[in-house]
DNA sequence: CGCCTATTTGACCTTTCTCAATAGATGTGG
DNA sequence: CCACATCTATTGAGAAAGGTCAAATAGGCG
């Protein structure tokens, strides 16, 4: 797989509204995520763990609709377009991995916008969290519950859209519940059933997730690969 | 294009989450929305205007993650998963149209987000009314920013994730600003320059819509020999 | 006309926001 | 290693937006 391999620091955009890249960024090391800047506060519409792809869809794009910023420090490999057509055209199973991939991505965007329409702020930063650690385990960077965080409490609010305040009220709350510690930059869900209880949080959430799951590891491989 | 034709009443489920569906469907009349059923109410978190097709992703998933609701009359022309496979790979410019149709949905997903997150009631409604009027005119559907609606205040609710009663006072707020008309089953948008500044509706919002749009005509021809 | 659904209204209550101030952390240059 | 600047977390108090409940009204349709 022919790839360059970028770096990046908490808050860099990793690629710009109106951009017409020619690569896709396959993450390895950190997060990012879709934001779109609003008049108050920037908007987090999606969030992505090592292991995703999050400009997939930049191959038919014409240009990209918002920004893809980095949170906390990122290693990403950037992948020609060209790379993704031809895979698409020489192997019908990894073809179809790549449409896995690009579907999990709106099911995501389906059950985010249902995260914000229906649970208040309580439920709503306990579903993502749920999410999140869910997405971490599976890509093997959470292990017992636990892992690192490079979010602020102002980012958290900008993922569920309430008030940084509101936000810090909601994690203490969680706190004193017993559900979760938040110290410094690790986060460790220390009662996951009352976490998912709370959030209405559904396993097969992921419906998706055993297909494409292992769609993800397929490229794990050439993953392990980059990262030697 | 090999297709069968299929109509439904408003709230039928024309597709539902766990099928396995081997067709798509063009949305040749009517409103299809996809719905999420919440404890309380059902969420909507899109809506698909004729031209559509608002399953295309079917073809690639293992199964559906939402319903397919219709609102109002509605008539699709279902096509077989296999028109589309052929398609890809017999035209390279219809291709690219289906991958741009998958694109603008993912898009406009995110921009959902964006309007659920940082707009209020008002600014909410009215956003979601500017984004159906330009949709609706696009595929010739409203003529002078009226058009027919069957949604009732309680769906416009689930659509902004509010509740039904302030729906109702929110309408009432637009209309008592002369921004629109809504009586019976129609909406007349009465001043669209006031509307869309209220809504901080961006023309380009679109930014996508100029490649895309197109991509619908293309499928244009066929749908009107489907609808005589 | 009568039933059923959709809209409208009022009163009251809850959640969340905003503003403002304080405290704690982190990092930098001297 | 300290002093300072900056970012992040926390707290309190008051205000605004929106939710809930219940009842009244208005349409649509057989």
């Amino acid at each position: 797989m022919p790839a360059t391999i970028g770096h990046f620091g908490s808050r860099d955009i990793v690629a710009r509204k109106g951009d017409r890249p020619s690569t896709c960024c396959l993450l390895l090391q950190g997060y990012l995520c879709w934001t779109a800047d609003g008049e108050s506060q920037q908007q987090i519409t999606s969030l992505h763990v090592p292991g995703d792809v999050p400009d997939l869809q930049s191959i038919s794009a014409p240009q990209l609709q918002f920004d893809l910023t980095a949170f906390g420090p990122v290693v990403v490999a950037f992948v020609p377009h060209r790379f993704f057509r031809e895979v698409n055209e020489s192997s019908a199973r990894l073809a179809r991995a790549l449409s896995l991939l690009m579907l999990t991505d709106v099911w995501c965007l389906r059950n985010w916008i249902c995260n914000l329409a229906t649970r208040d702020a309580l439920a709503r930063v306990a579903h993502l969290l749920c999410e999140l650690t869910v997405r971490l385990q599976a890509v093997g960077q959470a292990r017992d519950l636990r892992f690192l965080s490079p979010f602020t409490q102002t980012d958290l609010a900008a993922a569920c859209a309430i008030s940084a305040v509101h936000a810090n009220r909601t994690i203490q709350e969680l706190r004193r519940r017993r559900l979760l510690q938040w110290t410094s930059r690790t986060i460790e869900i220390t009662d996951w059933g009352g976490l998912a209880r709370l959030a209405g949080f559904q396993p097969d959430y992921l419906g998706l997730r055993k297909p494409p799951l292992p769609t993800t590891k397929d490229f794990l491989p050439a993953i392990t690969e980059l990262r030697a």
